[in-house]
DNA sequence: TCGCCAACCCAAAGCGCTTTGGAGAGACCG
DNA sequence: CGGTCTCTCCAAAGCGCTTTGGGTTGGCGA
């Protein structure tokens, strides 16, 4: 069923059908009505793809997905943020298009999607400090957002969780139970998240007088592994830690395996504070759990981050000429049974 | 930059520019050459709207992905799934429509992909035993594939790992280690793979003349919290069971936690045994960790389930007239530091 | 009665591509 | 040397929608 057949089956004209289920004033109540239970019977939707084409808009928000390391990996943390902002689009009748590419064919994947006009915007995820996606899309004209920042972002539109001011608090928070050795387990530096993380850490220290302890200063793709090898070898070590930080719930429960294989206990023996973007099947949360947070954190739901992120684009995208949008999300520093005084 | 402009730079009319792109026959190799330096000089690129409007193919296949339960989660399942089909997509020109509903709404999506013609087909996760998804498709002939099966898998075509016997195996070799209380942490038994790998279970069990404790066969949304929570409860009762077989390595970190803080020592007071879907932020695998697979698994990549479920797909869509392409995976049995013999 | 204005509706022209159905120019053949 | 192919290329007709630029009708004021 398509529109022509569907306006001569009542005896109305394309364009009258079309303005009916578009909603444009020009056609009567009455009239309208009965297309849009004529069109409702037949189960008549508009073909998508003639519909795009005659707009001259594709409806389409593009993400690029880089598959990351030897592995190339799937970073879960991209897949709760798709889900967040995957709900604002299909509130708002956009699609969502999702694109894998190797961690190298970002920029190609962006210069496609602008040159054959398959989306109407793209989101940029994990930008590094230099990161050559922003002057590409400018360049391009294609609307974008930035979830996250560069080292200089003020030019254009972002979202991002203020980084620093978690890891300072976080650190301050380990200070002030006694503790002195601590190591940052980091994800990859070249991401500008997480050297605004690092920082965060050496400023609290550095306030104190402490230097940090390059040996304890790792940085590495944020999985369940690094995080269970690298605690290992720590606590293994001549001088090992006593507190860890981690950049993501994930190597932190890599840490925590570690430390309980070694008889350990975490929150006793060893500390660890990490950032939660409160992974929905990673739950740390401690709403839902009497016990109370396994991990304490900085916490920051990165759906609900998806989820702004795409109402700012959509917006964006709507209104070209405002100036940029750009939101720095505070953290909460939530509670968990994960830390506890420096052992003496 | 369109075709118009191009062809017209060219001296040439817009059909034999498309042809000499799209590489037919009928224009002399010489100007081939022309044409595709001309274009890739101009940095054009078919305008991917009016090229689906005109081939009547959209070139994207859609996802469907639900929020389950309460909080509408996103399940870390699908996004390797979905990493794996996608770079399938993306070398086979194709793009990846992911639509994200609540659960109740996915035959929704999946009617309006049919009616506006969006996709090219579609993939079928996670399906229950009588889903309705399956009838729906066929009725409206969209192209699709099941990952997983049915309770009736005949008239589809479908991949699916062999849930029965890797559960029947991992159930073996449990008993064989002197288990005898070993309790099911399973998935939600409305999922068709969640009663198959009871099955599997129950059939070890009773072939060795044992019947299942009914307090000890649980079945949730397999997360985290989930596995935590159930297995503490479990290890608190009045009698503890010696080990848990879990549905994924998620809840099965769970466990470990509550394991750990009673004190206790996975794979040696208590064993795990848990379906591995070889997550790529969850590695549990042994080829990169010298000291071995933390937890013994009934391993099978989903990644790799989504390269091949995506080939398939395309290919049913190239040849829809082909019978039904229906595979079953075994499971490899991996043996990690989760398990040990049962506590006398 | 005429003119004017809403209120409704329509024919037709795009959107930018692919594809059908030739057409012209040589080449080859008997 | 006319006829038949093969090689190249082109004009024009879609694909199914939206949107422009009117047309028709009836009501109402002057």
């Amino acid at each position: 069923m398509n529109l022509k057949q569907l306006s001569q089956s009542l005896g109305l004209s394309q364009t009258t059908v079309s303005r009916a289920l578009n909603g444009y004033p020009e056609v009567r109540e009455e009239t309208r009505q009965r297309v849009v239970a004529a069109a409702a019977a037949a189960n008549y939707t508009p073909n998508s793809r003639a519909r795009r084409l005659a707009t001259g808009r594709s409806m389409a928000i593009g993400h690029v997905m880089p598959l990351t390391g030897r592995e190339e990996m799937v970073n879960p943390i991209f897949a709760d943020f798709i889900a967040g902002a995957g709900e604002v689009y299909a509130r708002e009748g956009y699609d969502l298009l999702l694109s894998m590419v190797p961690a190298n064919g970002t920029e190609a994947a962006y210069r496609q999607m602008a040159s054959n006009a398959s989306v109407d915007g793209v989101m940029v995820q994990a930008p590094t400090l230099d990161d050559p996606r922003v002057p590409l899309l400018q360049e391009l004209g294609l609307p974008f957002l930035v979830h996250g920042r560069t080292a200089s972002p003020e030019a254009y539109s972002w979202l991002d969780v203020a980084n620093v001011r978690a890891f300072r608090r976080a650190t301050d928070f380990l200070l002030d139970l006694g503790h002195r050795k601590i190591a940052l387990l980091n994800g990859q530096e070249s991401l500008d998240f997480a050297l605004r993380r690092r920082r965060g850490m050496e400023e609290a220290l550095a306030e104190r007088g402490l230097a940090p302890n390059p040996l304890w200063m790792r940085s590495d793709i944020m999985t369940e592994q690094y995080g269970y090898r690298t605690a290992g070898e720590l606590l293994d070590s001549d001088t090992p830690p006593t507190a860890f930080l981690v950049s993501s719930i994930i190597p932190a429960i890599g840490v925590r395996r570690a430390v309980g294989e070694r008889g350990l206990r975490t929150g006793r023996d060893i500390s660890i504070v990490c950032h939660d973007d409160a992974l929905s099947y990673l739950d740390n949360d401690g709403l839902n759990a009497p016990e109370g947070p396994a991990f304490t954190s900085t916490r920051s739901s990165i759906r609900a981050a998806g989820r702004r992120c795409a109402e700012i684009l959509l917006d964006l995208i709507d209104n070209p000429d405002q100036p940029f949008v750009q939101e720095l999300w505070e953290t909460d520093l939530t509670l968990g049974r994960s830390t506890g005084p420096a052992p003496t």
